[in-house]
DNA sequence: GTACCTATTAATCTCGAGATTATTTTGAAA
DNA sequence: TTTCAAAATAATCTCGAGATTAATAGGTAC
């Protein structure tokens, strides 16, 4: 059902159940956010006290993000956050298209009744969450954001979740958050209204139900890719900036 | 040069600088030699002992684990390292020719004349490793075979090292080790003999050096395919059995 | 001004003990 | 015998302080 069945073991729902896993939680987010820009160290002595744990504690969070290819860290050096580059943006791209595509079409041709339903009220919810992200166009509303995005990945996890290969849906989930810090990161910079996602995404569902498993990975392809295209022609530099 | 660029991130050859390395090392080591067989807990405790080190360093470096997908955690339930079963194995070899003959093509697309100078030494290196190992044919010499399997790693690097696409290398790595898993368990069932691998690393390294794309991605196919055929053979058991 | 050595600062790394939670065992009642 | 609850055991989780190492600043010689 996850899109992430490794990456992101901790379930999202339900609260924490410990201090590490609060702390991991909040640290990716942060991250993902921009809040701890590309190639920045990750101080434990300051970061403790932001996420009120121990150093022990925070310095597991941060090993387990590590998995998520979001902080690496080197003996005697510390942990840092991953870099980003247009460059790496493009091989994020091009593997979605390559895994998402593969996973897609196992999972429209395996895809029973739940399978279906599962991406209708995925679809559904994500629409609800669109209109509401529509009205309060001004600027961006933060949790209306944080609420679609969620959506977002649920409807593109639906897509796929039919397909049996654990790995292929494991390395999927971890080029999504990747992608995530990569769209969250150009949303400061860019003007809106320059595509319709809702009509993009609406295709996509539809596509789906029809079992028109041609039409439905290229629109998803090219989903994946106008991303890039939008984000490629924003001044690099700011990949390197500290967050607004 | 290395196959894995994020997941093992720490080098091979120097000694490691910090203890939390050295215990991820040696458990990594221990969980692909099935000395914790798969889906056994990983109690901090014990373990703590046996690697000499204090119970957080312990936990850090199995938290590291879990960007290797050996080990997996939850919430108040520990650590315990992944279970194997011959689906996964089947879903790793899949990946595995889907990734690297991806990463083949674009490597020998691209490699100048240090890739195939690399390719050359790693070659010979493993070929001076097999001739070595093939004397001590009795039962396994388990130095040659750590020596054989870790040159072995740095031929199949070797040949995509030129790449240019990080993240298709970083699966491929995280996917290695896992073969390397069912590869060691299931030695202890197979008769050897049954096929040259000698002879098919040879042919793979021409195919390398002609820039025959098409025969040497076929060739990588076909060799990471053998294997998985040989350990489906074997009765499903042996990977839930403790190690011998 | 540059290079190099030394002292100072700051950070990472490490441990052991205590608190919290899960698991197992025991025992009483139905 | 089975079921359930409570005590006993064992494990995970957590913290703060000390030790080790890296990064920085200051100063001397050339």
């Amino acid at each position: 059902m996850h899109l992430v069945p490794q990456s992101s073991f901790i379930p999202r729902s339900p609260e924490p159940k410990t201090l590490v896993e609060g702390a991991y939680l909040a640290l990716r987010r942060d991250i993902i956010n921009g809040i701890h820009p590309p190639s920045t160290k990750l101080r434990v002595e300051h970061l403790k006290d932001r996420y009120n744990v121990g150093a022990g504690t925070l310095r597991e969070a941060l090993a387990l993000l590590v998995a998520d290819s979001l902080v690496f860290t080197q003996g005697q050096k510390g942990f840092t956050v991953s870099p980003m580059s247009l460059a790496d943006f493009l091989d994020i791209t091009e593997r979605r298209i390559m895994l998402e595509m593969e996973a897609l079409s196992q999972s429209m041709t395996l895809g029973d009744d739940r399978w279906e339903a599962d991406v209708i009220a995925a679809y559904h919810r994500l629409t609800l969450a669109e209109k509401k992200l529509g009205k309060t166009n001004e600027s961006h509303d933060d949790a209306f954001f944080q609420e679609w995005e969620q959506r977002n990945e649920e409807f593109h996890s639906a897509l796929v979740s039919a397909c049996p290969s654990k790995w292929i849906l494991q390395f999927i989930g971890i080029l999504y958050h990747h992608s995530e810090r990569y769209r969250r990161i150009a949303l400061q910079y860019r003007k809106d209204n320059e595509r319709d996602v809702h009509a993009e995404h609406k295709a996509l569902k539809t596509a789906a139900l029809n079992r028109d498993i041609k039409l439905c990975t290229k629109l998803l392809s090219q989903h994946i890719k106008l991303t890039y295209v939008l984000v490629s022609k924003l001044p690099e530099e700011i990949f390197n900036a500290p967050a607004a």
